[in-house]
DNA sequence: CTGTTAGCGCATTCAG
DNA sequence: CTGAATGCGCTAACAG
């Protein structure tokens, strides 16, 4: 009935002259093993190149040692950032981690969260690409659950998102600090909470220094067409704007555009800014489009070490937690 | 002992008034159970909405129902569609996909393909970002290993990699037969095996129609910034040219700027083509641009069809095996 | 068709 | 400090 001749605890024992219980102690470094006996463990588990199998070891330990990632959608730019800096943070504590991407369908995302529960994760982070709060998936889990990104709409869920508004102050507040006064904001869709958060952070920002925004467009969405054509449309209403706060790099990116095509000078004439700091988009422009990082990385960090926290016993926190964005200055707004 | 209240197959078994061996066999929809028992079983685990506990069950099966997904840098555009489409295909089958991101670090490489090994993993998927060769991990696993993209240097192993050979001629042969003549090769970085294969599948589809290539870089980045400088340099010393053949989206971006820049109207004076088919880059400039696509996603799909396969016992195939890359026709190349 | 009996590989009492 | 015994939850023979 041996399946394989993987090498198992048996034959470490076995070999270093000892019963399997004083084995498994061995290596797992506990105290209750003489030092002489414990290096003698180790030495044949070595020799065998043996490997704990995680299976076995998690059912008897009720732990498996790994956490679910499930994302929404994988495609965006925000669900990678943070997956791939919770999976840094998990494998430096030897966890793994499982990934599943429910492309938005909530049938398919409710699958996963049965698969996941099956697979016995100890965590599960739930990502999103919005932060428009969402469905909670309720608090019957038998794990800890964080929303990032996205947060739950329950309060009892602990959610950790990026703060908008204080992404949007700290915005106007870099080009009032350079000296903007008519300061224009291209929106992406305008019934998205992080457009109406940074709206909110811009004119809180304005109204401190008494500077009035300039103008706001109505409508909204994130794509560069759509910088360009808004920002056309601005040049020509409001020929005297001396700086454009965009609410993506994307949208930038087409303003920046825009704004060669209408012969001004960037920053000279018209300073940018835009959102995500997204370096592909923002980097290779001429100038380089400065950007509000929303610090994706030090989100997933901080669910994980959180998560962690709580698979060893310290509950979650409860609510919404928000984390600062970061002001990346570069040539269009700086000279 | 009992860790937690979780309910078991004992549970479902006593329920249904059954042994639990029955009820395992019920639940698997084995056909040695009567009907009726089987429908008493079901019922009773949806009434007490049991879940199997996937580490026992795995213990016993000797089978863990997960994958490793191994990559080199999740942060590229390469990979990520690979990764769905395998999750995607795995999801299908009531597979896991473990997640391992090496970083491009070897150490930490070894260490990942350590613990996937360690929780059983049925099968494991490498993928990089460069169709260069990779050492091979070798050939002592236990279990099927699929080099994706990336192939590896050990014949022995199965690679599956885009073939740009043909990817090139395609894109040269698009350009053939909407009348280009005077076609000009603006490379990636040289030593890549993309940017060579590439040229072999232009050179061969020119050839084949007997027309010369106008002009080829010499050298050669994977960035806009290179793509703008290089087409301005064309221009001036090649101001005939009707066409040019990018290695990647961003590159061709950034002709299409400097094409533009020189007063040459796109698609009527000259063409242009690019690679990898990223939408976020092709879509959204005007004209749209055209591009090779290297069917990522079937790339994904293909290799988890036969990891799966592997894993049920037929053996992997050996060797590299390359795909189909596709045209798609845009703005830049058809009016 | 159903139940009994054995493990899967490891961690953990609890005696020695 | 060490080892024999027990169980984690489930599946796989093998008898009935």
């Amino acid at each position: 009935m041996r399946r394989s001749k993987a090498v198992t605890l048996v034959d470490v024992a076995r070999l270093a002259g000892v019963s399997v219980a004083t084995a498994s102690k061995a290596l797992n470094n506990r105290s209750e093993v003489r030092e002489a006996t414990k290096t003698r463990v180790h030495e044949a588990a070595r020799s065998l190149s043996f490997e704990h199998n995680a299976m076995a070891r998690s059912l008897s330990r009720g732990r498996s040692g790994t956490v679910g990632l499930l994302t929404s959608d994988l495609e965006g730019r925000f669900s990678l950032p943070i997956l791939m800096a919770a999976e840094d943070a998990f494998g430096a504590d030897e966890i793994s981690v499982l990934l599943s991407d429910a492309r938005g369908d909530a049938i398919r995302e409710q699958r996963h969260v049965r698969t996941l529960a099956a697979k016995q994760v100890d965590a599960l982070m739930v990502v999103g690409s919005l932060t428009d709060a969402r469905r909670s998936l309720g608090s019957a889990l038998p794990f800890p659950v964080a929303y990032v990104y996205t947060p739950s709409d329950d309060p009892a869920d602990f959610s950790l998102t990026p703060d908008n508004v204080q992404g949007g102050r700290i915005a106007a507040e870099h080009l009032l600090s350079t000296g903007r006064r008519r300061i224009a904001h291209v929106r992406g869709l305008p019934t998205a909470q992080a457009a109406r958060d940074r709206a909110l952070g811009i004119d809180a920002a304005l109204t401190a220094s008494g500077v009035p925004l300039a103008h706001r467009t109505d409508y909204g969405e994130w794509t560069e067409r759509w910088g360009r054509s808004a920002t056309l449309m601005l040049l020509d209403t409001h020929p005297d704007i001396d700086a454009v706060i965009c609410d993506s790099d994307q949208i930038a990116r087409g303003a920046l555009d825009a704004l060669h095509a209408r012969g001004r000078r960037v920053p000279t004439d018209v300073a940018l800014i835009g959102f995500d700091n997204w370096e592909l988009i923002t980097a290779d422009t001429n100038p380089p489009i400065s950007s509000v990082d929303m610090n994706l990385d030090l989100l997933g960090r901080r669910a994980s070490e959180l998560l962690f926290a709580a698979i060893d016993g310290s509950p979650l926190p409860t609510g919404v937690e928000r984390t600062d964005c970061r002001l990346v200055a570069r040539g269009t707004t700086i000279p």
